[in-house]
Formats: C-alpha cells, sequence, structure tokens
DNA sequence: AGCACGCCGACT
DNA sequence: GTCGGCGTGCTC
C-alpha cells in the first residue's frame, strides 16, 4: 500500500513548480489517490496549503533526504482529477509556461480552489488577560485583525514562543452541496401502522401523515414534494418529527440554471446534400474512431448548427460523450435550448453567466457521468467527460477562446490535445475561419469540409459601401452618411428593424486622413503607427521606430488628418436627433455591465420594442432577428488602424459576421459599410462574401510580412510602476535572449504598448518570431526561472505563446 | 506566497 | 550590546 504521495502544492511560484513527497498517514492509505485533494503542511512555519496528489508510491521516489512530513488532511472522497486531467495540467503548463497548480485549478471549477486563512488561536496556557483583551473572549481571531503594526506583530511572536497563542492557518473549501430537506420514516412499516392507533380521533393530517410515511418504503423524499403529495402542512410534518415518527434528512441537489422542465423537444432537420456529407464523414471518425480534425467551413445560415448535432447524436449512439465548444456571446438561451431540446436531461452547460455555485453542480454532473453532452464556453474545454467521441468548437476564428491570463492557453490547442488522448475527432466551425486553420486545411493536415448554401436558399444580403471622405465632404462632420440615413428612414415606414455596428477597437489610438483614408504607417513594418501623447509621436509597436504626428497628411497634404474614434452613446444622441421617431436601443459596455442586461436587451429588440440597435461588436454575434433588414457598420476601418497584423483579418471577419444579420428570414437584407478605405480589401471582400479571395491575398500579405501563419510568435511582457525599470529591463532581456535563440529567429522591439499605463503599469514587449527554434522552451524557462527576484522587487514579466492582440 | 535566517543601522 | 529594517533562499 501507498506509503508516500507526491503531492503538487498551491504555492504559484516558479520554484514550487514540482512536486513534495508526504507520509500518508496509516489511516488515509486505503483512500488516497491521485488527483485527490490533500492539505498539507508547508513551509517552515505553520503554514497549511491545498494540493494535489500527483501520484502515489511505496518508496519515497524521487529520495527527499530530509523528514518527511505527513498529508495533514484528505479534502476528496474520490479524485477531482483523472489521470487525463493530470496529464494536460502538465502538458498546459509546459506549453504555455505557467505552473502546473494554475493550470490545474483552472481546470476545476472555482468553488474547488482553497481559501486561506490565517488565525491566531487560544491555547491552554492562555493568560486570562490575553482572552479578554486580544480574543474578546473568542477561542481565535483573524490573525491580520491583531496584527496590524510591527509592535503588535514582535508582541505576538514573543507570546506565540511563550505558547500562549498559536498561529493556526485554516484551509477553507469553499465548494457547498445544496441540500433540500427531505422526509425519512424513522420507523418500520409495522410501526407506522401501529401509529395511527395512537392519534387522537378526527386527526386527520396525523393519519394522512403517517399513511403517507408508509408509502415511502424507507426511501427519502423532499420534504415539499412530500407535503404536496399528501397534503399535509410543515407543522404537521414537524409534529411528526417530535413524535419520532420521521426523521429530516438532507438530499442534495443540483442547482439547475435552466429549468429543463420546460423545453421543447426538437427533432433532426433534414439535412441538404451539403450537410448530409459533412455528417457522414464525422460519423465516419466518430465510429472508426479517428482523431481527424476537420474544419467545417459554412457562411450564416448554411446549417452548421444542425450538422454539429447530428454529429453529436452519432456519438451518443456509440455510447460516447460529446464536446461542444462556442464563444461567450453565442451561448445564449435559444442556442442552450436548441441543444437541450434535442438531449435533453444529457446536456450539461457551462458559461460565464452562472453562479459559482451552478458551475460546480454542472461540473458535478459532467462527473458523475449524468451528461454525456457538454456546451459551454472557453474553460469548458475542460469538462470532465470520460469516454469523448467528438469535440466541435464552434466559431473557432473567435479570440475569446484564447485566455488573456495564465494560464494563456487556446482552447483549441486544448481540444487538439484532447482529441489526440481519446482518439476522437474535431469539428473547427467557422463562416470565417482563423488563417492558422484555413492554411492548416489547405496543407491537408485538417479536412475540409464545406457548406456552400444557405439552408433556406436565401441570398446574401447585398453590401453597399459608403466612400466617407465624399460624404464628409458632401456635409458637416456626421457619423450618418446620407444613404445609410434614408435607408434607416425607410425601414422606419415599414416597420422594420435596423442594427448599426460601431467599431470601438483603436479608438482614437491613430491618426487617419479624412481627406484620403490615408493611415500612418511604419516603413518598416507595414502595421499603422500608434499615436503617443504622452510623448507626442508616433511608434511602431513591432519595431520601435517612431516618428513625429503628422500635420498635414503625407499622402494627399490635407490638413484633415486627425485621431480617429467615436464612441456609442455620441453615435445614439446623434441618431436621436436626425430620427426623433426611432426607438433605439443602445447595446454597449456600459449598458450591458450587470448581469443579464445582454439577454435582456437582445430580447426587448427581438420582441420589437425598437426600431434600431446600436452596439459595438457584441452585436455581431449570436444574434438573429428575421425582422432585421437593414445592418449599417459606422466605421469600418477602425480596427485597419490599430497596429495589428490581424487587423484585416479582425475586420473581414467583423464585417461578414455582421452582414449575416440581415434578411435571415423572408425578407431579404441590406448592409452599409461606412468607411475610409473603400479600397481596402479587406472590405472589398467582405462586400462580396469572398471569404476564398480573402485569404488568399491574406496569405499572401502575411508571407510578405513574415507574420502568422508562416511564422510563429512568442510575446514577451514586462510592466513595473517605474517605466525605466520596465524599459531597462526589456532592454537587458533583449541582449540575454539573442544568443540564446537561433540567428534565423526573428526578436522585435522592446516597444511600449500603445495604452502605457494600465493601471499604474508601464507595459515594454518584444516579440519573437520564428519557424523553428529548438531553443525556445529551454530558453524561455531559464528566463522564468531567472527574473523570479525581479518579479518580486514588483517587475512583472508575462510570456504568451501565439499572442491573438500585439498591443 | 510565507517564513526564517542573516546581516547592517539607531536605539536602550 | 539588541531591536528591527529588508535582502535572500527554502519549503517535502
Amino acid at each position: 500500500m501507498a506509503q508516500i504521495a507526491q503531492v503538487l502544492v498551491d504555492v504559484p511560484t516558479m520554484q514550487t513548480n514540482r512536486p513534495y513527497s508526504y507520509r500518508i498517514p496509516a489511516a488515509w492509505r486505503s483512500q488516497v489517490q491521485p488527483g485527490m485533494r490533500v492539505v498539507v503542511p508547508f513551509g517552515r512555519g505553520k503554514r497549511r496549503v491545498q494540493g494535489f496528489v500527483l501520484a502515489c508510491n511505496d518508496e519515497d521516489e524521487p529520495a527527499y533526504d530530509g523528514e518527511l512530513k505527513a498529508i495533514d488532511t484528505v479534502v476528496d472522497l474520490a479524485p477531482v482529477l483523472n489521470s487525463e486531467a493530470l496529464a494536460l495540467s502538465k502538458w498546459l503548463a509546459d506549453s504555455t509556461f505557467s505552473f502546473q497548480i494554475t493550470c490545474a485549478q483552472t481546470m476545476l471549477p472555482a468553488v474547488m480552489r482553497a481559501k486561506y486563512v490565517k488565525l491566531l488561536r487560544t491555547t491552554a496556557t492562555t493568560p486570562t488577560a490575553i482572552q479578554t483583551t486580544l480574543f474578546h473572549g473568542q477561542t481565535s481571531v483573524p490573525f491580520d485583525d491583531v496584527a496590524t503594526t510591527p509592535a503588535q506583530v514582535s508582541e505576538l511572536l514573543r507570546l506565540q514562543a511563550a505558547g500562549a497563542v498559536e498561529v493556526y492557518f485554516q484551509v477553507k473549501n469553499q465548494a457547498h452541496h445544496k441540500t433540500m430537506v427531505g422526509i425519512t420514516a424513522a420507523l418500520d412499516q409495522a410501526d407506522l401502522v401501529a401509529a395511527e392507533k395512537t392519534v387522537r380521533a378526527g386527526a386527520a393530517k396525523q393519519l394522512a401523515l403517517l399513511k403517507g410515511l408508509q408509502t415511502l418504503n424507507g426511501e427519502t423524499l423532499a420534504q415539499k414534494k412530500f407535503s404536496e403529495q399528501f397534503a399535509v402542512s410543515e407543522a404537521v410534518i414537524r409534529t411528526g418529527e417530535q413524535k419520532g415518527w420521521l426523521k429530516k434528512t438532507p438530499i442534495e441537489v443540483y442547482r439547475d440554471p435552466y429549468a429543463t422542465a420546460n423545453i421543447k423537444a426538437t427533432k433532426p432537420l433534414k439535412l441538404n446534400d451539403e450537410q448530409q456529407v459533412a455528417v457522414d464523414r464525422i460519423v465516419a471518425a466518430v465510429q472508426q474512431p479517428a482523431k481527424t480534425t476537420f474544419l467545417l467551413e459554412g457562411v450564416t445560415g448554411s446549417g452548421k448548427t444542425e450538422v454539429y448535432l447530428q454529429s453529436i447524436a452519432a456519438a451518443l449512439a456509440q455510447g460516447k460523450t460529446a464536446l461542444m465548444l462556442v464563444p461567450e456571446i453565442s451561448l445564449t438561451p435559444q442556442m442552450v435550448q436548441r441543444v437541450k431540446g434535442r438531449f435533453g436531461k444529457a446536456v450539461a452547460v457551462l458559461h460565464s453567466g452562472l453562479s459559482s455555485g451552478e458551475k460546480y453542480d454542472e461540473w458535478r454532473r459532467i462527473k458523475r457521468q449524468e451528461a454525456q453532452v457538454v456546451v459551454g464556453a472557453r474553460s469548458a474545454v475542460f469538462a470532465p467527460l470520460t469516454n469523448l467521441g467528438l469535440i466541435i468548437m464552434d466559431e473557432e476564428h473567435e479570440n475569446s477562446y484564447k485566455q488573456d491570463d495564465a494560464p494563456r492557453y487556446h482552447a483549441r490547442q486544448v481540444a487538439l490535445w484532447r482529441s489526440q488522448y481519446h482518439d476522437c475527432p474535431v469539428v473547427l466551425g467557422s463562416a470565417t475561419p482563423s488563417l492558422e486553420t484555413r492554411a492548416r486545411a489547405e496543407k491537408g493536415v485538417y479536412q475540409r469540409l464545406l457548406l456552400a448554401d444557405r439552408v433556406n436558399q436565401r441570398p446574401l444580403p447585398k453590401v453597399s459601401i459608403i466612400d466617407m471622405k465624399t460624404e464628409l465632404q458632401k456635409h458637416a462632420e456626421s457619423n450618418f452618411s446620407q444613404a445609410l440615413l434614408v435607408a434607416l428612414q425607410d425601414r422606419l415606414d415599414r416597420h422594420e428593424q435596423s442594427v448599426l455596428m460601431l467599431n470601438r477597437r483603436g479608438y482614437s489610438s491613430f491618426v487617419l486622413c479624412r481627406d484620403c483614408g490615408f493611415v500612418l504607417k511604419c516603413p518598416n513594418c507595414d502595421i499603422s503607427l500608434t499615436l503617443h501623447m504622452d510623448t507626442h509621436t508616433m511608434k511602431c509597436h513591432y519595431c520601435g521606430h517612431e516618428e513625429a504626428i503628422p500635420r498635414i497628411c503625407p499622402n494627399c497634404h490635407s490638413h484633415q488628418i486627425r485621431y480617429y474614434g467615436t464612441g456609442t452613446e455620441k453615435v445614439e444622441e446623434e441618431l436621436r436627433d436626425l430620427l426623433p421617431d426611432a426607438r433605439i436601443i443602445r447595446m454597449d459596455n456600459d449598458t450591458t455591465r450587470k448581469k443579464g442586461a445582454h439577454a435582456r436587451l437582445l430580447s426587448q429588440f427581438g420582441s420589437g420594442e425598437a426600431d434600431i440597435l446600436i452596439g459595438t461588436q457584441m452585436i455581431a454575434k449570436g444574434l438573429d432577428f428575421p425582422n432585421v433588414t437593414l445592418v449599417g457598420v459606422l466605421n469600418a476601418d477602425t480596427a485597419l488602424g490599430l497596429p495589428d497584423f490581424r487587423a484585416s483579418e479582425r475586420t473581414f471577419q467583423l464585417l461578414t459576421q455582421v452582414s449575416g444579420r440581415a434578411g435571415r428570414a423572408e425578407k431579404s437584407g441590406h448592409v452599409y459599410i461606412q468607411t475610409f478605405n473603400p479600397d481596402h480589401y479587406a472590405i472589398r471582400f467582405a462586400q462580396h462574401h469572398d471569404y476564398e479571395g480573402f485569404f488568399k491575398y491574406e496569405m499572401r500579405m502575411r508571407h510578405q510580412g513574415g507574420y502568422p501563419p508562416y511564422y510563429f510568435t512568442v510575446q514577451i511582457t514586462a510592466s513595473d510602476l517605474d517605466e525605466a525599470i520596465a524599459a531597462k529591463r526589456m532592454y537587458q532581456l533583449l541582449q540575454w535572449l539573442k544568443p540564446r535563440l537561433t540567428p534565423s529567429t526573428q526578436i522585435l522591439g522592446p516597444t511600449p504598448k500603445p495604452i502605457a499605463r494600465v493601471n499604474r503599469r508601464y507595459y515594454y514587449q518584444i516579440v519573437i518570431k520564428y519557424k523553428r527554434e529548438p531553443n525556445l522552451a529551454a530558453t524561455l524557462t531559464t528566463l522564468l526561472h531567472e527574473t523570479q527576484v525581479q518579479q518580486r522587487q514588483g517587475l512583472q514579466i508575462a510570456i504568451d505563446v501565439e499572442p491573438l492582440h500585439f498591443m
């Protein structure tokens, strides 16, 4: 029997990013298994931390020549991380340069992370005076409450040394199970019958209670149900409890975020030929099984979801489970209902709108194999499904699949890892696949499945591009072109709805010429220069090139060159002025901050309470209103101005996506795109719904610029409260990196981030671009080790592998 | 992260 | 001389 456990402790630092050996007390030996949480003493003081058992062995292996400490408590009855999860956490830590403990915790519901309280406790020898002055009669007080000054701390240390008080670390488990009161008979059947004779004549309710208890056959029934079923009040039940007829016992219940009861069952829809081909190929891979990755490419309305659902059904028919990832923003109640309508109680939903308790309950349903289908956003990729038969990732190009803080993982990478582990296929779905994914399909690494037709044969909306340069010459500065205003008025008259999107990205951080649409670019990188008001310069965030802010347009010598940007509020104001009769709903970060506000605004718009919906990017996704026949994009180019090589890709994706919002039902739609760059390829290809054209063109651009998918990238960011320190460290880092990496690898920067100061910190970044870099992992790991000392001094270093944002 | 150890300056 | 400031290194 295992005597020693290898434990991963909850101390996220570089030095402690490895297992520690602990003795398993005899009483626990038969129970402790890898993947369970334990509480262990750690460090020289009385500190206790939570940890995960990674392995159990008989001998201390690897040997530690010191005395082993013993595990304090075992938190779980069954492992919370299975062997797949343990292996995944290791891989994730290595591939994202983060700590394994952080990865393990990321994979579990937040409530399973321990909370620590440092307490000061009384001992047997605590003097009475101290019990009153310090503890106010309590047996323990939070350490921080009584140790605020250095003098107090030293006094406490003295008391502790004398044994008058002791320090104690409380490790709190935040995971609580919700319970209901349940009724269990306390007497056997014969005694319950006998008890009927003891009740006073005419006590009908008491009799009903006894009769009810007799029907339980020793089972436990929820008090609420019992009370309804036998028409006895809680008071009667309480009397029964006092008479010793019954016991009240807690029954564990799940917090059900979506009442399953009122969801209508839906039947599989008839597939068109293309959909059928896709389903057949996916199902074949599920059945074989084969770890094929499919790219399911289909325009809005081509019926991707139906392909997913029927493929999932095939996995379930094989006795396997399925995981369906969707971007947070498309995880709407409609979407959930559609999946639940098909698979009922087999579905578990995981997304950020759930309370932490609800997430925990859904997680447990999956863990206990009570749910076979999981629908969720990014972190659902870690759902503890066993026997996984299919993984689906809808809208695979969405940026929200990448986590912004440590561990900086991309759900797609995790999905592919799990597909290897489970030997199951992955389906990546999108109307506008990321270049990385589409390029892999081109090379035959992924299998491409195409849905070219819209299921209802409805044509894609007509897209008109409005040149705002000429518009501005015609009339004063307005956010609305004449053509768009006329179209809006027309929809108002016909009682149809309109959606207006304002692209908020890149808000006034670059300069644009209002006469010719010229955006100042870096001579070295062909990427827009960013305006820095602090230094009054234009900077390139790739190579660090810097130049003066132009007063006249270098292209057409116009004076109309200025920062570009506007807000939704301003737009709404102007629109109310222009169209006073229109009912307008505005959706942006301000109006959707409150929980559920997003869904509420959408449902108001959906039920026709407004004529026009104004919003930021968030309205481009996941809304489907049949009465919307006009979509206007007020400023298509702001994203183009960003100093990011993915600017064109994002713009193209966004415009394509928002265009899909127009005219989905019986009415055909029209899209107006207002731009200062009417000839930009991203806008032109979006106008013609030409993903292929865009892909080919953009691939050429990436090839020329030496960007992904032709190169891999790693971003290293340093931040400090003192700008000089951050900058200095990054220049030192550059010198340190150069000799360690292959000569063909490019190191760009260091450059300051456009928003130089966030949370009073200054940010600098270095980007490493490489095709093949055998020294990369070792170099970055060394870097993490060597920067520890500086981390303590306040300099923060972050490594982001394949970052999505370069600003 | 938290804690102890250890080495320097300003006090009893 | 000692108390306590913080820099350094370790935690099974």
